[in-house]
DNA sequence: TCACAGGTGTGATCTGCGTCACGCTTGTAG
DNA sequence: CTACAAGCGTGACGCAGATCACACCTGTGA
């Protein structure tokens, strides 16, 4: 059981630099959770002391406003891990992080997190460009909400998704409500959006699979409109 | 001059580990440079392999659209610090550089940066929490942009502002396009709402200096409007 | 002191997209 | 097989905010 664990965790950028001996420490130190489906995991706002991996599952990191609608910053799967901000400044989560299947999560705590952190440079490294990865990715997704407009933003949306699969179709499952919250944009209209798509062969959808018909037509309405 | 050098880089927090003799080195290493108002510093997707600091004046950090819009992702100011991420991860730059005022930059190239890094492990600790704060930043931006009207990007700016002074004043001289740019929005419909806000008191406007007037108004209207 | 550039104020229009309000389809639990 | 929950498609309507088009104001360099 640990063993498998621990041969999770070096399959995970950020532990890539240990060695056996660490990653077995490691693997000692984290515990391991199961969330159902719809549950929180964290708080935005809450005093954060935990890194968490995602074994197996998906997530959404979201922002909620007060009437209740919702951001969806990022929609993790299996092997990606998220909490670490709280744990290298101290403050409060940014987000919430909410199951969208039921999950499983290895949980570490704060001070071994940083001990190992500490005393393996590596780590630090990797972590460093973890976070360097995630904040192009926000820049970006800042560009495209005040530069695009709706097609385009769900047209960017899909060829990132499509390269992250490194495939010509997109392998997550999303529903038109999932994309219109990743990209500030109403249900409806996404709707309207993929229905033109479609129509014009720049996608395909068939069983609740996208796989992109024509990525130069895609590419075209991601630029902005002049 | 090289003495200055170095007690300017103490004063920076990714910096702040150093002890004299590295500092001392880390002067030798840097080379300054002016750049004159309106001048690029780096263009998106070059390759990069500096790290700037701003020892005077004043940049923006930009994307721009094919039409030539452009959003700005951040204004820094002396003692700030960027491109950084190319460093990290050796991707292009992600963003345009541009001087505001004339400029005066200090630059450090990679190799130079990555061995102190590597030599001294509180840099990266720094580095980190640099990035964490960036991330966050980045992301209550996108919750912006999705969640809030004008009007209330505005005010949530304005905040953000008066926060950085430490007073209920904003120091940064900004023009209406340039705040426009800033939240994504047109100039004109800044300055509309600019003068809402000061008719209804929110905000005192004299002399290209903003001080808020009424804060617990203005946070009324950075929420989410229901 | 003139003139010119950069910044602001304000009206009039136009439009992308949010919202409301449905009905239809599909998967799944009882 | 039935029914209920999730998800999708589509029309109608309204509005926030972009765009266009000026007039005005203020600093500064010749």
């Amino acid at each position: 059981m640990i063993a498998q664990t621990s041969d999770f965790l070096s399959s995970i950028p950020i532990f890539h630099g240990l060695d056996r001996d660490e990653l077995a420490k490691f693997g000692e130190l984290v515990r391991e959770r199961a969330y159902p489906k719809g549950s929180v995991i964290l708080f935005q706002d809450d005093p954060g002391d935990s890194l968490f991996v995602l074994r197996s599952g998906r997530v959404k990191v979201v922002l909620i406003g007060e009437d209740g609608r919702e951001v969806i910053l990022g929609v993790l799967e299996s092997g990606a891990h998220f909490g670490e901000l709280a744990l290298i400044d101290d403050q409060p989560r940014s987000a919430h992080v909410i199951a969208m299947e039921d999950s499983q999560l290895l949980i570490l705590r704060r001070e071994d997190f940083r001990r190992r952190v500490d005393a393996n440079p590596s780590v630090a490294w990797a972590l460093l460009q973890e976070l360097s990865r995630r904040l192009r990715r926000a820049d970006e997704k800042i560009g495209g909400l005040v530069l695009l407009d709706v097609p385009g933003r769900i047209a960017r949306l899909l060829l990132d998704l499509s390269q992250e699969s490194g495939r010509p179709a997109i392998d997550k499952v999303l529903t038109h409500q999932t994309i219109a919250q990743m990209i500030g944009a109403s249900r409806e209209t996404v709707s309207r959006a993929m229905k033109e798509f479609q129509d014009s062969g720049l996608i395909l959808v068939e069983r609740r699979r996208i796989s992109i018909g024509n990525r130069e037509g895609l590419e075209k309405r991601a630029q902005v409109r002049v």
